[in-house]
DNA sequence: TATTATTTTTAGAGTAACCTAAAAATTTAT
DNA sequence: ATAAATTTTTAGGTTACTCTAAAAATAATA
């Protein structure tokens, strides 16, 4: 079994690795889990103890099989509650992953598997990031960024690049939520914002800031 | 807020005192928390300075309002938890334990009101334990114990005293749980064991020892 | 009551995770 | 290519919780 900062630790450096392509620095890793270098260094040496990482110093660290498999499992997890703590208990989308948080560290796999059973085997979260199976395995979403929509084209409101609560929330306001199906009628060629119909109905500006941090799936 | 330790201290003082009606002393909750007299010691200074309870030298420990407080929130957790684990996940009630352990230090008043809606407002855990109110109320049973029962009475299987995994194992496998209705056949005199009629069916013969900790509520 | 047994506390130390400050290595810029 | 800036590591220390062994206080017994 692993602690919850090691736990932590892995999830942080595989969220990390998915966009580097390369060894993940020190810095970096303190960045993510609001800490301090010193304080990573140490804990690195500790999972590359137990095989959990490669780690060469000042060369930064790469997961190892073992490593990356435990991440995913925590992904999974935290993804599961979020899902549970949305669709079941009926939190916003922008108030769940504090508590997914904690959650995401309870160590049960039985109780993994039976969540996942009580939700169907959701295939993605609140936020439309997909959910690890149990084996492991991520379906990648085909899915593209708003701000790349073209006039006239239309797709499905899918997912957020932008995590924050605050973002979350000024799309509840605005009423762009998961699922809504989305046409571009203007896209400004000064700015980049972007007019659309939601649900064939309702008529929305949204600057281009807000389109680059929206994930559609074209229809 | 308080520690994971800390909310573990106060919630086996706070058992070890339903019992007692006296100060508790530093071995029973040694004995209770797994752990050795001196670690007890320390963190006794340490909730006592956090006024969680009042302390003295070799003379034991009372919870004050604070204390108690706390001790009866994580209970109420910890069998709201377990009454999930029990009717939506449908974990068996020998398992519930250990795994509601661990949930009942996630720290969100919110999560815990909204998981008493999503129960419907339980009032009693998969045990039959009374789930305390959000206002720190528990409503205290009148059940008694099924060995007091005289021959020819009715009564309702309502609870049970040992909480043991072996304990209610034997119970799911004779049929003994929850809801289930007994009508007292015969005590046997010379040892005290009970042959009784379940929901109006199966004969069932148990020793003294089961019936001594099954909790049942005369109709 | 004096002695023995038990319980509790203190003293000193270990582990996990964190920190600051300084040293060492690497990278960037002149 | 050397100096300057940045990054990373080491050294030493803190906090929360744990432990063992010894000392002190309380309770039980002769």
């Amino acid at each position: 079994m692993y602690s919850y900062t090691e736990e932590n630790y892995l999830k942080a450096i595989y969220k990390l690795s998915e966009k580097a392509e390369e060894a993940i620095n020190t810095n970096s890793i303190a960045d993510v889990l609001q800490t301090k270098a010193a304080s990573v260094t140490d804990m690195i040496k500790k999972l590359s103890d137990k095989k959990l990482l490669k780690y060469e110093k000042y060369k930064g660290v790469l997961l190892t099989e073992k490593g990356k498999k435990i991440a995913i499992e925590t992904v999974r997890k935290h993804r599961l509650w979020e899902t549970f703590l949305h669709d079941k208990l009926k939190f916003g989308w922008d108030e769940v992953h504090d508590i997914a948080e904690q959650l995401e560290h309870i160590q049960s796999n039985l109780l993994i598997d039976k969540l996942d059973e009580f939700l169907d085997f959701p295939s993605h979260d609140p936020h439309g990031d997909p959910i690890p199976t149990k084996q492991g395995e991520i379906k990648k979403s085909n899915f593209i960024l708003l701000s790349e929509l073209k006039e006239k084209q239309k797709a499905n409101m899918s997912g957020v690049v932008d995590h924050s609560s605050v973002f979350l929330k000024h799309l509840d306001k605005i009423g762009l939520t998961l699922g809504r199906v989305c046409e571009v009628t203007e896209v400004n060629e000064f700015d980049g914002s972007v007019t659309l119909k939601v649900d064939a109905k309702k008529q929305l500006y949204i600057s281009k800031e807000v389109a680059k941090n929206i994930l559609v799936k074209v229809k």
